[in-house]
DNA sequence: TCGCCTGTGTGCGGCGCCGTACATTCGAAG
DNA sequence: CTTCGAATGTACGGCGCCGCACACAGGCGA
């Protein structure tokens, strides 16, 4: 087939664990340290990383997988708070001291990671050098998108919220093509998925994507700015600036 | 007058240091070297205490006060994403590493508090001792909180944010009157004003609260928590998690 | 005491999303 | 190719909140 292969299909081989960015500006003395700890692991759309109110085990380390933070309610409904690319870590309850958090994680789309064991994570904090001081600033970041998460369920519609979904995501690929129905963007917005096929429609009259059962792929991203809210350029923006210096 | 006199002309005493529940749970050590360096402030209502990006001068131990975090978006409509009393501090973007934050701190409730100059907390950050530790775990609870505030956006009535609302308030107040007007709730809660006294209209007819412009009694405290969704539930029990150890 | 400003109460049309139900179509498995 | 389940499209009433407009009331200063 022309197309590339699926992502159950595809050959899976290890890659460079500096393709995640937080590993990647790790000065070298650090990273040489890590490598040898570092744990290759695949990533299956849907995979649980970890459950609300459980222990962690690791820190992940995304490079190409993206992992969605969600927060579910008592009656089922959940709500998307932050989304992990290979720009950043999932397991920060494990340094900050928490050991757990009341969100789980979930296999947003499918791909791989490098993984640390949770005692090597808290001694390789406790070394108060440029690791500690990178994870903060990530935690920070996210501590941002969380908040403009808030912020955005509040005020703007479902069309932005679809714009800024779908660039958030984006950015933490390669390529231009998502494997994601509107059912599950629907449950990672906290809407309904009608409502998820509305906004969707009308990108793709207008020409900004096109979709196919499960995949979207995104034709015109500079439109999709235009017409997403400003929650998703302050985000961009707060992480280009707490994570551009290597340290 | 019999009542109690209004918090600007409340006699202006400084207090202990340790009704912040923070420096209360500092070692005697790092609480003896603190001391000399704690400022006291008096906040009156609505000071900003820091504004969206611009960097941060001080961290902020409210004693008595109490401090909204604010998304404040381009059009001017604002929402509230987390609340800071006596159980924590505000500008951790300070010792998190980013400096600045996009997020705007107001005084809520008139009060006091102390403050340490920058410089101090990021050296006393760097000591990597409990101080940091404590530091590290209110700042996973305020996330807790942001999150939760995102979810409750998106999925819970005006009428069980309104009761959550004042719940987290009233935690973090001596007494269980708030001087608050339905205005300046609605600017925190990100909704119409009317909404908010239609919601406080509900409370009062059923005998849970009662206020006169721009003071509100809660009068029945178990009553708000029944009809409160679980988003108090799930923030409050996390401040108890990871606060509690003195450490 | 009299305004006056601020805070609160009320009404009305509108819109966006919800809950529900059901039709349609794609694509993978057999 | 056929079958079947999953994904998407469409429709409709309902509800909650919005934006707006305005009435009313309490407290404070002139």
């Amino acid at each position: 087939m022309p197309e590339a292969l699926s992502a159950s299909t595809r050959p899976v081989v290890r890659d460079d664990p500096r393709l995640n960015l937080l590993i990647g500006r790790l000065p070298e003395a650090d990273f040489q340290r890590w490598r040898l700890h570092l744990e290759w692991v695949d990533l299956p759309l849907g995979q649980v990383m970890y459950e609300s109110g459980r222990p962690l085990s690791h820190v992940y380390f995304p490079t190409s997988a993206i992992v969605s933070l969600l927060y579910v309610m008592e009656d089922g409904a959940s709500a998307e708070i932050a989304v992990v690319g290979n720009e950043g870590l999932v397991g920060i309850a494990l340094f900050m001291g928490g050991e757990t958090t009341p969100s789980r994680a979930v296999v947003q789309s499918a791909g791989q990671g490098w993984r640390l064991r949770a005692r090597m994570v808290k001694d390789e904090f406790e070394r108060l050098g440029p690791v500690m001081h990178l994870m903060l600033r990530y935690t920070q970041a996210l501590i941002t998108q969380m908040a403009q998460t808030a912020v955005c369920n509040r005020h703007h519609s479902l069309d932005q919220q679809l714009c800024r979904w779908l660039l958030l995501s984006l950015d933490r690929m390669t390529g231009n093509e998502l494997v994601m129905t509107q059912e599950l963007i629907a449950n990672m917005l906290g809407v309904r998925r009608e409502g998820v096929t509305e906004a969707a429609l009308k990108l793709q009259r207008a020409g900004l994507i096109s979709y196919t059962r499960g995949r979207i792929t995104v034709l015109d991203r500079p439109a999709l700015e235009g017409r997403t809210c400003e929650c998703y350029g302050v985000v961009k923006k707060e992480y280009d600036r707490l994570l551009r210096s290597k340290l």
